[in-house]
Parts: C-alpha cells; sequence; structure tokens
DNA sequence: GGCGGACAGTTTTTT
DNA sequence: ACTGTCCGCC
C-alpha cells in the first residue's frame, strides 16, 4: 500500500521503515493479526495513534475502533495524538470524526460500559455499582465472619490476603489448589474453606447487584462464552488495538480472543522486557505467544530504535537486562551520542539521598532543565517520604504519582459510601459503613438498619420508620431525611453537596485534622462537577481514580512548574530528561518481599530496566548505605549494598561517585536558588 | 451494644 | 506507621 506521499504535510515522514510497516499494515483495511514488539522509547505511543489515525484517515469508522490502554491517561494522550496527526491530513474535518473514538479506555472500563448495555441479555441489573479494592476486601470479611472463619484460633488468611487469592485465582484462570502452592503456600491448607469462602463471596455480590475489579473482566469475557453475544460484541468493532499487552493477564487474553476469534483487525503492542505487573496475574506468554494464536500467524514488527535515551544509558539499561538468565530478544540501540554514562551515587542514608536530589535537582534547573522535566523514581510509595520533607522543606514544588491515593482516604471514603448507599440500596459495605457513621450505631444496629431498610418496598420509607438505640435517635432523622432525598430527586452535583453539609459535624466528630480533610471534600466536590451524574461519577472514580493529588485539580497546575515523583509502576510509558532512581539497593530494589520465587525476582529486574530507560539525557542510581526499615521492634537502620541487578561485571557501564564529595562535607551549595510559591501552590491545589 | 484504649501483626507495585 | 482485634467500661 502506498502511503500519501504527494500530500502536502506526509504524516508518516517523520517514521523509520519499521514503524511505517507497523502503521500501514493491512494499508486502512481490516487485515490480519499484527503484533508489535515495541522497546522502551522507540516511539511506541507515536506508532500506535498513527496507526489508529491512518486508519480513520483510509475510512475506518471512528466508532467501530476499540482501543485498550493501561490507563484513561493513555486513553487520552492516544485520543489526542490521533486528532493532530488526522488533523494534518484531513483538516478541521478529523476532529469530528475523531471524537467519534469513545471505545478508548482500560480492560476494566470498556467492561463496564458494555456490561451496563448488554446488562439484560447476561441477568444483570444494568445500575450494578462497583467496588473497588477496599469495598470488596469488607464484603470479603463481612462473608468470612458469617461462615465463621474469623475464629481467630484457625489462622485463617486476612481479608486482604482473601481477596487476593480469589482474584489471582480469577485473572490468571488458574485451579484454586495451584494458586494457593505457588504464590500462597501458607495458606495451601485452607483450600476447601476458601472455596466455600469465594461461593458465598460471590453470591453476596450478586444478592447486592455489586460488581468487583474482576467481575469486570470475568462478566465480560463470560459474556462472550455465548457464541451469538460474542459475534454481535465483536462485530461491533472492525480494529481492536491493545496497548501494553506485556502487562495483560490470560482472562483479558480470553476475552480479546473471543471478540476476535480469527485475529482479524487485531493489532497488540507491548515489550516483554517491560512486564511488571505479574503481581497482578499479568502474563508475559501472552505477547510471546500471541503470533501462533491465529493462522495464518500474526505479522510481527519489531522496533528497537530507541529515540530517547542517549547511547551511554541504554547499554547500561541492556546491561541490566542482558543479566536475565531468560534472554530478550532485542537490543535497544540509539543514535543519540553522549559521553556521560549513568551515574551510580553512593550518599550516606534517606538525608543524604534526599539532599543529593534537591541539589542536583536545582543545579539542573539553574541549567534551564525545567522541574517537569525531571523525575524521581521509587519502588515502593513510602521510599520518597524523606524526599518530600526536604522538598517541602526548600520549598520545591512536586507532585507524586502512585502510591496512595486521596480516594482512599477515610472522610473520603465515608461520603462516597452515602451516595452509593443511595445508588444501589443493596450494596451492604456502602450500608454499614454509612450508618455507622452516626454515633451510637456500630455494627449491630447498622444490621439491623439494614434489615429494616429491605423490608419495605420503598428504602426510604423503610430508613425513616427504623427505630435507632437511644444513643441515635438525635441524629437518625436527619440522614434518613438525607437519604430519601438522595433517592427521590438526585441531582448532581447538588447530592455531594447535600451529603458535605450532612456530614460536616460528623467530619468535626470523627477526626482530629478536620480542616485538611475538608479540604479534600472541597476537592472531592470540584471534581464531581466534570461529571455528568451521579452515576458516571461513582463508576468513573472507582475505575479511574486520579492518579497524582493533582491530577483532578484542573489547569492551573499545567502552566506550573514541578518536580515529578513516582513509583516505577506509575511511570509506564513515560520518559524525563533527568531521572533519578532512590534506593537502588538490595532490599528495595529487588524488594525484600519479593525475593521468594525466581520468576519475582525477574519481575524486579525488569522494574529496575523499566526505571532506568525512562531517561533521556541523565540517569542517577543513588544507593545510600544504610535506609530505615520498620521493623517489629521499632525502626532500625539496615546496612545496604549496591542492587544486586547490577553486579561486577556491567559496572562499568557506570560513573561511579559519592555525594558529598569529602572536602564539600557540610555547607555546600547556595539553598533556595529557585523562588517558589509553594504555599500558594498547596491552596491552589484543593481549588 | 457501642466505644476507647491496649495490644498484636503486617508491611510493594494497581485496574 | 497502620490496621485489626480484644477487653473492659459506659
Amino acid at each position: 500500500m502506498d502511503a500519501p506521499t504527494d500530500s502536502p504535510a506526509d504524516p508518516l515522514a517523520g517514521l523509520n521503515a519499521e514503524q511505517r510497516q507497523a502503521v500501514e499494515h493491512g494499508g486502512g483495511k481490516i487485515a490480519g493479526p499484527l503484533l508489535i514488539i515495541a522497546g522502551a522509547g522507540t516511539g511506541k505511543t507515536n506508532t500506535l495513534a498513527h496507526r489508529v489515525a491512518n486508519l480513520i484517515v483510509a475510512g475506518a469508522d471512528p466508532r467501530r475502533i476499540l482501543l485498550m490502554t493501561f490507563s484513561r491517561r493513555a486513553a487520552a494522550e492516544m485520543t489526542r495524538r490521533v486528532e493532530r496527526i488526522a488533523g494534518e491530513v484531513m483538516g478541521p474535518k478529523a476532529t469530528v470524526l475523531t471524537e467519534g473514538l469513545t471505545f478508548a479506555g482500560t480492560f476494566h472500563s470498556i467492561g463496564a460500559r458494555l456490561l451496563r448495555e448488554y446488562a439484560p441479555a447476561v441477568g444483570l441489573d444494568p445500575n450494578f455499582s462497583i467496588h473497588d479494592r477496599e469495598d470488596s476486601a469488607d464484603l470479603m470479611n463481612l462473608v468470612r465472619h458469617e461462615l465463621g472463619l474469623s475464629q481467630s484460633a484457625t489462622r485463617f488468611p486476612k481479608k486482604n490476603t482473601c481477596l487476593q487469592i480469589y482474584s489471582r485465582t480469577v485473572n490468571a484462570e488458574a485451579e484454586l489448589q495451584a494458586v494457593l502452592d505457588k504464590h500462597f503456600p501458607w495458606c495451601a491448607g485452607f483450600a476447601e474453606e476458601l472455596k466455600a469462602l469465594f461461593g458465598a463471596y460471590v453470591a453476596a455480590k450478586q444478592a447486592e447487584n455489586v460488581l468487583d475489579y474482576d467481575d469486570l473482566l470475568l462478566w465480560w469475557g463470560e459474556m462472550c462464552a455465548e457464541p451469538a453475544l460474542a459475534e454481535e460484541i465483536g462485530g461491533r468493532f472492525d480494529h481492536v488495538l491493545v496497548d501494553e499487552y506485556q502487562d495483560t493477564n490470560r482472562l483479558q487474553a480470553r476475552i480479546l480472543t473471543r471478540l476476535k476469534p480469527d485475529g482479524r483487525g487485531v493489532t497488540v503492542v507491548g515489550d516483554d522486557a517491560q512486564s511488571i505487573y505479574g503481581f497482578r496475574a499479568a502474563e508475559v506468554r501472552n505477547i510471546l505467544d500471541f503470533p501462533d494464536l491465529f493462522s495464518p500467524r500474526a505479522d510481527i514488527v519489531t522496533l528497537d530504535r530507541n529515540y530517547r535515551s542517549t547511547d551511554a544509558i541504554l547499554e547500561a539499561a541492556n546491561a541490566v537486562i542482558a543479566e536475565a538468565p531468560e534472554r530478550f530478544t532485542k537490543n535497544l540501540w540509539s543514535s543519540r551520542t553522549s559521553l556521560a554514562k549513568p551515574r551510580i551515587v553512593t550518599v550516606k542514608d534517606d538525608a543524604g539521598q534526599a539532599d543529593f536530589v534537591c541539589e542536583s535537582v536545582l543545579a539542573a534547573h539553574e541549567e534551564g532543565t525545567a522541574l517537569k522535566h525531571q523525575a524521581v523514581l521509587f519502588r515502593a510509595s513510602h521510599h520518597s517520604g524523606a524526599l518530600e520533607i526536604e522538598l517541602t522543606r526548600r520549598n520545591i514544588p512536586f507532585v507524586k504519582f502512585g502510591g496512595l491515593k486521596f480516594l482512599d482516604a477515610a472522610h473520603v471514603k465515608d461520603v462516597l459510601a452515602v451516595l452509593r448507599l443511595a445508588e444501589n440500596p443493596r450494596d451492604r459495605v456502602a450500608a454499614f459503613r454509612a450508618f455507622q457513621l452516626l454515633p451510637g450505631i456500630g455494627p449491630t444496629s447498622a444490621g439491623a438498619a439494614l434489615e429494616a431498610m429491605g423490608q419495605l418496598e420503598d428504602p426510604a420509607l423503610g430508613l425513616q420508620l427504623f427505630r435507632p438505640p437511644k444513643r441515635a435517635q438525635a441524629d437518625w432523622p436527619a440522614f434518613a431525611e438525607l437519604f430519601s432525598r438522595l433517592r427521590a430527586k438526585p441531582g448532581w452535583p447538588a447530592d455531594l453537596e447535600a451529603v458535605r453539609l450532612w456530614y460536616e459535624p460528623h467530619l468535626e466528630r470523627l477526626h482530629e485534622d478536620a480542616r485538611m480533610r475538608r479540604a479534600d471534600l472541597s476537592q472531592l466536590e470540584q471534581i464531581a462537577g466534570n461529571y455528568p451524574s451521579r452515576e458516571r461519577f461513582l463508576t468513573d472514580l472507582t475505575l479511574d481514580p486520579p492518579s497524582a493529588t493533582s491530577d483532578e485539580a484542573g489547569p492551573p497546575l499545567l502552566d506550573e512548574d514541578f518536580l515529578i515523583l513516582s513509583t516505577i509502576h506509575s511511570a509506564k510509558g513515560q520518559e524525563w530528561s533527568n531521572v533519578f532512581v532512590l534506593n537502588a539497593v538490595d532490599g528495595c530494589i529487588p524488594s525484600d518481599l519479593a525475593v521468594g520465587e525466581r520468576d519475582d525476582i525477574e519481575e524486579e529486574r525488569r522494574l529496575l530496566y523499566v526505571a532506568m530507560t525512562r531517561a533521556k539525557d541523565s540517569l542517577a542510581l543513588i544507593t545510600p548505605q544504610r535506609f530505615y526499615v520498620q521493623g517489629q521492634r521499632g525502626d532500625r537502620h539496615v546496612y545496604a549494598s549496591r542492587t544486586r541487578f547490577i553486579p561486577e561485571g556491567i559496572l562499568g557501564r557506570f560513573e561511579q561517585g559519592a555525594w558529598p564529595r569529602a572536602e564539600t562535607a557540610g555547607e555546600t551549595a547556595p539553598r533556595g536558588a529557585v523562588r517558589v510559591d509553594l504555599k500558594g501552590r498547596m491552596r491552589g491545589m484543593w481549588g
């Protein structure tokens, strides 16, 4: 197929031969399956965006394109690029077309959307609520108690472990016993009890009209096990494109093959060397085995020219991944030469690490690298604790990705529980949480109230008539009133305001630091304004929670400059000029908790690889000589050594140094060389 | 039955 | 550090 070379702006002009091949595969028509192996920084997103744009330009109906990405953020970025590329060829008309690209999102969010649509066909109430991780664990706990599995003598696994076991079994499509033996050996003797528990958990979800994350995939997959439905749903899409395929699990792969059994119109993109979601049952074999699922086999295009990093950084990263016992298929290369090797910097401890990062970041900033183009990456969310304190002390603005989100905070969950209960009165987890906000109501009264609510046809009336214990009598009517109002005439975002007003005095009573929490709630109200309805708000928020504290805060932050702090997992797909990796020591990378299975260790190695390949120009791995661990008997520090993923043999790829250098220890570079209004930014964050 | 204080066990990464 | 659980007092 010829490229439209004669058009004023050849949209493919900037692409290399392999990228072109991936973009033009099938020449804009529905073609056989395609696998794109795209190494780090090889222009994967760009290539995929070009491919989608190319399809649209060639006449594909954007409403019949299914684009599955790893996050909503990635989907938005992809859509934006498609629009730009298509716009170069088609002009303003492209905007109208790309607006039809609405089936773009995560597997989970697409699943939720299709399930609401097809609910009647599969015996589901379309108004189902979606439980997040914590809600699911709470329901698991409820059922666990009801089955009498929580007697302390038995050492039966806790709610989170139970949920993890359940989730892995479902997502990996494995036998329970096999999952226990391999991943939860200390629970291997509880297979029978767990089976009973999971059966009851499933029954509870159904009785309450609730789906958990796993259900969004499981129901979608099972829906497509019915050939007629699979054909109907698969038939709605001419093209199905899946990004980050190395991080999909077996259940997701099953959905894909049921939608498109012959693979026609299917494109998957990924990099086996960057698979880092094994803990979530991601299956590297999905991408390795993809070509042979079909006959004829899928075509394969490999992108190995890296446009991101200097060759010195790339050689070091290649050396790290080459140590893996299972060799990967490609070595990345780059023509961006640089004499500067990545650094391994030894510092004394946490504080030294924080100091080093601050000094380096400010120095680079003075030389013209915006804070936004610098990032600090770490294995676990809490590793950045000391750094966050130091950054704040020095008035260096930053945004943190990954780790706890403010939606998980107790007060936010309280408010959401009330809204969710109004949306779905059968949701016991929401009900228990909401009822117990009232002083004088504990688990028992909450259960009684739930009972009362279920007795009558109208749940609101049930609550009005419920007689709470004496101590709660003063507060009950206001709550019942609020609930009735939310049920009778929903209004958005007025509902959230109503709940917040009602919650105000309880917030005061329940939480010490009411002021800060109140600020979170106004932030929540801001976010709420962007959603058309209560249902959409609740659904979208659980499926795509804001990934950073400021993520949903809106445009004001966009103009400002701030340093990026991120877990390595959340850094996936991103790039920065300067990258710092904290705690490149054994015990952190690899994590102490992951040193059991060999597969786990290998995933940790890839994690370091992913972190290193985020860097464009400058990379520093920091190795504190000692770091703190929170132990059973108080905190203590541990002497650490360089990560095992950089053995002597490849040390030559790095430049080694210590910080501070001996003679400059103590007082050093000017502090606060950059003036930033952190206070203003902090206030601005919460609008 | 609710609730606060004391005590014990876990502890990563995320849709 | 944080959450879950147990116990004794209102």
